[in-house]
This record gives C-alpha cells, sequence and structure tokens, in this order.
DNA sequence: TGAAAAAATTGATCTATGATAAGAAAAGAC
DNA sequence: GTCTTTTCTTATCATAGATCAATTTTTTCA
C-alpha cells in the first residue's frame, strides 16, 4: 500500500515530522462512482492519490460536464478556486475507479507549513508544476485543433488514457463524443 | 511612482528586509511594443508590473499568436513553464504600453525566500489565487460560447479593457478580430 | 491638419464541430 | 453464457466561427 512517506519523497523529514503530518491528514477510501467533492459544498480540503484515479468537472447551465483534470497515485487535486479563498466548490471530484486518497485539510495544511517549513517549499513548487501544467493547457485549448489536442493527450495521460472513458476525455478536451470518435477513426486511417 | 513597498503590503517587513529584497530586483523601463521576453531565451525572471501594460502571448505553427495573459499594476507576470523548469521560453512577453517592471530573476527570488520565510508564504499565496484564475479559465474556455467568453472578460478585466486593442482581446479569447467584432455588433444591438 | 498606417467592420463563403437519431460493440449483471 | 446497460460509432443535417476580400473608421505623427 501506497502511503505518507512516499509523498514527500526527496524531503529528508525526521520520524516526529511525518508523525505530525500523519496526525493532519486522513485516509479516505472511495468506490468507483463515488464522489468525493460535490459542487456547491465547501471545499476544506485538498487530496493526495495514493490509488485508483479521480476526475474534477464542471457542469455548465445546460447540464453538460466539462473535465477539468484527472488525477492518479502521486497527483493532487481539489477545487483550487474554492480550496485557496473558501469559496463554495465549483467543481465536482468523483472517483472513476476504486480510489484511495490523503485528505489535508487547509487549517492541517497551515500548520504543517507553520511548523515544517520545508514542505512549504515543498508545496510550493507542486503548486509551480501544476501552474506551468495549467499555463500549457490554455495555450493548447487556444491554439490547436480536436484532433491535434486528442494525440497531445495521449502523449500527457499515457498512463491513464486506457483507464478511462472516451466520453470523459471528450469532456476533458471540450468536444462531444461523437467528435472524438470521428477524430479516432481518422487517426486509425493514417 | 510605484515602488516595492506595496508589492508586499499586508507583510511588514522591517527596513533590513526591504533592503534585502530591493539589492535582488532591479526596474525595467519599457517603451509601446518591445519585447521583455522572446520565445526560445532562457526564462530567468519573473516581473512585478509597476505601471503600464504588458501581455504574454504564444505563436503558434501558422504564425497566428495567442494570448495568454494581460498584466497591469500589481501584477506578476513569467512564462511560468520557463521559469520554473529551466526550459527556454515558449511565451513572448511585451508591452502594450509604456511601461515600467521590477525584475526578480530565479536566483534572487531563492535567495529572498530563504532569507525571509515569509515572503515565501506571500508568493505561495499569489501563486495559489493566480492558479484558481487558471482553473477558471480553463472552465470559461471548455464551456462558453465566444460571446460568453467577451462579456466575461470586460468584467474580469474592467480596469484595463479600454486600453487594449480588439485583436489582443480576439486573441486571448480564441476567435478572429472578425468574429470578435460581429459579437460586438451583436451586443451593441441589445 | 492632413496623409499614411493601423484597427475595426462588413459581406460572402467555407469548414470543423455540434445536434440528433439510430445501430453496433463492449462491459456488467444475474 | 445470455440479457441488459453502458459505451462507442456512424450517418445526416445544422451552425458557430473561420477565411477571404473589401471597405470604413480611428490613430498616429509629419
Amino acid at each position: 500500500m501506497k502511503s505518507i512517506t512516499e509523498i514527500f519523497k526527496g524531503l529528508e523529514l525526521t520520524d516526529s515530522e511525518y508523525a505530525f503530518i500523519k496526525e493532519r491528514c486522513q485516509e479516505v477510501a472511495l468506490k468507483k462512482g463515488e464522489v468525493l467533492l460535490r459542487k456547491g459544498q465547501p471545499t476544506l480540503s485538498q487530496y493526495y492519490v495514493l490509488e485508483g484515479c479521480l476526475r474534477s468537472f464542471f457542469e455548465d447551465a445546460q447540464e453538460r460536464d466539462h473535465t477539468l483534470q484527472f488525477a492518479i497515485h502521486d497527483w493532487w487535486i481539489s477545487d483550487y478556486t474554492a480550496f485557496f479563498d473558501g469559496n463554495p466548490a465549483v467543481l465536482t471530484i468523483e472517483s472513476i475507479q476504486k480510489t484511495t486518497v490523503l485528505e489535508f485539510t487547509r487549517k492541517a495544511q497551515i500548520e504543517i507549513f507553520e511548523n515544517i517549513p520545508k514542505v512549504e517549499s515543498f508545496f510550493r513548487e507542486k503548486m509551480e508544476h501544476s501552474f506551468g501544467a495549467f499555463q500549457k493547457r490554455i495555450i493548447n485549448d487556444l491554439s490547436k485543433t480536436a484532433k491535434e489536442k486528442y494525440l497531445d493527450f495521449l502523449q500527457t495521460h499515457k498512463e491513464i488514457e486506457t483507464h478511462i472513458k472516451n466520453y470523459h476525455i471528450a469532456s476533458f478536451l471540450g468536444i462531444t463524443t461523437e467528435s472524438l470518435s470521428r477524430i479516432r477513426r481518422e487517426i486509425a486511417k493514417d
């Protein structure tokens, strides 16, 4: 079983530092299809995926859903607008496989930052990389065709692509499942 | 003239801490149209806008450009994928008005973090908010029509909208300038 | 202030993707 | 292993936004 030690790999924490962190997070197990966070709820926590796969998505006024993020082992996920600002969630997070996560509340996280500064640095760096990934995502959304976006997705999500339903991929790419199907046929021809 | 003291407003830094920071950043003045960072260059710095307006954009294979971000007074801007990971820039940053920025190199920033931990917390929080803004941007890109995106832009960029050329706004929204023009006509009718 | 350049608009097509509807294939349930 | 449900594909038609080609309006600066 994956555990807390590997979250902070590279950090060289002492046993008492680990213990301090361990007391401030909680393991949560989810069956396939279960909801971890529902839109409208207060978003008090951020989640680290130990095993399985989660998906965060936005439901628009026409009840179509738009996938913001997939998260597998060693990824973090939350509704960041809500988590950081204390607003109710606009996203819903659901498991698309049997999943285990570690839950860190905002309060716990801040306590940890205050007591173990190198964890704050660690999180800042994590954040910076995710920030870069979001920047890249926006650029892709603006500049690529649906087909290019799909090919790009296959590259950037190699390890998870096989577990994920095509309609979820379509929702991540911002196209309909029918369009994705046409694109897949075209690619298969090549 | 806007200056360094207001960057960290709310932080209550001592004079010597200010001095420490001041020695590690540099004021850069730009004429309208000048380039601050060009794609392909190493991205060693992050910029804080004192006055004026900058734009970061991506040029695709067809030489069309796609605006990622506008930055005015009190905003930070860089090519984050490049800045954080040490890769060459994929974005170009240009001034679209006479602009003054404070330049912080990565090295300087890390020195500051190590010596004044509360500045690191401050940056982490800045980052978190920007992260939330990017999340919102992606959701908008996925779920809204061009018209809705434009109306949203007018709201979220109230203070700067008047200085910015429509073709830059179009490039931010991911549509052509002709389409934006049609959308504007439609809105004017209402 | 008036000519040149830059920016915005308009009209006429074209095209990628959406919507709808139906059938085929795959996955799960019993 | 068959039945049911879910997922994926295919076909046809509709549409938002792109492209191309002028033209008008606004800005710049000599």
